[in-house]
DNA sequence: TATATAAGTTAGGCGTATCTAACAAATTAA
DNA sequence: TTAATTTGTTAGATACGCCTAACTTATATA
C-alpha cells in the first residue's frame, strides 16, 4: 500500500507528464510545493517500487505500475467531483480541493457506489475523462477554442486548468459544458474572439480565457 | 488546527470517557492500539495545546475546548454514516470504517452539505445522537433490552458495540432501528429473552444481544 | 570550448508519531 | 503494612516526509 505521500506523487507525475511522459525533479518539486531534494529522495522510494524508472541526472517516468496505480487514484479523485457536484449540488469551483482529500480514502465499496449512483460516467465535472477500472484513461480529440476559426461552430466540451478562479469567471458569465460556441471573429492583435454563447448574441472572450476551452467539432 | 492523529485521539477521550468523564492512559492506549508511551507524550501534547486536563499519574479529561473539539470530530463521523447509510445506500454494517476516514476531510461545505441533503438529522444510522455544530451531544433517556421486564413493548432505538459482525447479526434477523419489541419471557438461568419483534410471532435473543440494543419505552 | 547557470544530488538536521526497555508510582493482595 | 502487580513515565531509537547548505553534473551562453 502507498502513502497518502507517494499517492500524491504518483498522480503529479501521471499529471505533469501526461504529453512528454516524462517529468523533471524540478516539475514534480515545483508542482507539488516540496523542495527538490525531498524530491529527490522520494523518487528513489518509489523506484525502489517499481513505481517509475529512474537514473541519476535524468528525467523521471513512470512503470506501467505506477500508470496503473496514479490512474486509480485519478479515478477516484474525478468520479468524487462528479459525485459532490451531480449529487451533492456543490459547485465545479469548490469541488477540486474536497476531491484532493477524498481520493485517499481507502474503500472499494465506496467508490463503485459513487460510480453505480452517477451511472458509470465517462468525464468529471470539468470535462475530463474518468479513468477505468484498470486506471487507463483516454482524451477525446478536443481542439482548443483558441484554435478555433471564425466560422466555426463547436460545442464546450472540457476545461483546462480548472482554478477556482477561473471556473467563477465562467459563473459569472454563465459558460457551462455543453454549451454551443459560434466564433463570429477574431482580434488579430490580441486574439481576443468574438463568440456567440448558446442562444446569447454576442461577447468577448480573451486569448487567456479561449486557450482554457476545449471544444468538440459539431 | 489538529493533525488527524490528534483528532482521534480527542475522539476516543470522548467517547471513553462518556460516562466516567475521565479516562486512564491504559484505557486510550488499548482504544488506540498505541503503546502506553506513546499514548503518555501525546496527552501532554494536548494538555500544551489547552485540550485536556493531565497532570502526572492521574487520568485525563478533556477540557471544555477539547469536548467542542471533539464533538465536531464526532459530528462530522455521524452525519457521514448517516449520508453513506441514507443517500449512498451503504450498509450500516460498512459505514463505520469509511466514516472513520471522512471525519477528518476538511470542508465546511462539504459537511454542510451532508447535513442539508440529510434534513439535518439528529441520530446516525446506530441510533447515537449527532453532535450540534457547537460540538454537544445529548444522549435520549434509553433503556438497555436486557433491563426490560416481561410484559414491556418497547421501541428499538440504538445499537450499542456499532462491530460489523454484530449489525450483520441484526440484519440476517431483519432486526432494524424502530421496530417494536415485546418482552414474551425472561430465562431466569441465562437471562435469554423470548421476544416479538415487528409482526413476527417470537424469536430468541441472548443476554449478549439484549445487552446491546438500547430501546425507547412506548 | 571554456565558463556561467540551471538542475540534480548528498549530507545532515528537524518534527511527528511510533516503538522497546528500563524505571517509578500507585494500587491490590497477602 | 509490606510485597506483588498493575499502571504510568522516562530515555533512547526508528521511519517518514520535510528542510537547508554544500556539492556535482548537465546545459546554455559567451
Amino acid at each position: 500500500m502507498n502513502s497518502l505521500t507517494e499517492e500524491n506523487y504518483l498522480k503529479a507525475l501521471y499529471n505533469i507528464g501526461i504529453d512528454k511522459g516524462e517529468v523533471s525533479v524540478k516539475e514534480l518539486s515545483e508542482n507539488l510545493g516540496t523542495k527538490m531534494p525531498t524530491v529527490n529522495s522520494m523518487i528513489k522510494k518509489l523506484a525502489d517500487k517499481k513505481l517509475v524508472h529512474y537514473e541519476s541526472y535524468k528525467p523521471v517516468t513512470l512503470t506501467e505500475k505506477g500508470k496503473k496505480e496514479a490512474g486509480l487514484i485519478i479515478r477516484k479523485h474525478r468520479l468524487t467531483e462528479m459525485f459532490l457536484v451531480d449529487k451533492m449540488n456543490i459547485g465545479w469551483e469548490d469541488v477540486h480541493d474536497i476531491a484532493e482529500q477524498i481520493e485517499h480514502i481507502k474503500s472499494q465499496i465506496f467508490f463503485d457506489k459513487m460510480d453505480e449512483l452517477l451511472d458509470f460516467p465517462s468525464v468529471d465535472p470539468h470535462g475530463s475523462p474518468i479513468p477505468d477500472k484498470q486506471g487507463k484513461m483516454i482524451w477525446k480529440e478536443y481542439n482548443k477554442l483558441s484554435d478555433c476559426k471564425v466560422g466555426d461552430t463547436v460545442k464546450l466540451a472540457a476545461v483546462i486548468n480548472t482554478s477556482s478562479d477561473f471556473l467563477k469567471y465562467l459563473n459569472a458569465r454563465d459558460m457551462r459544458l455543453g454549451m454551443k460556441i459560434k466564433i463570429k471573429g477574431i482580434e488579430q492583435f490580441d486574439k481576443t474572439m468574438e463568440v456567440s454563447v448558446g442562444k446569447r448574441p454576442s461577447e468577448m472572450l480573451s486569448n487567456v480565457v479561449s486557450e482554457r476551452l476545449l471544444v468538440e467539432n459539431l
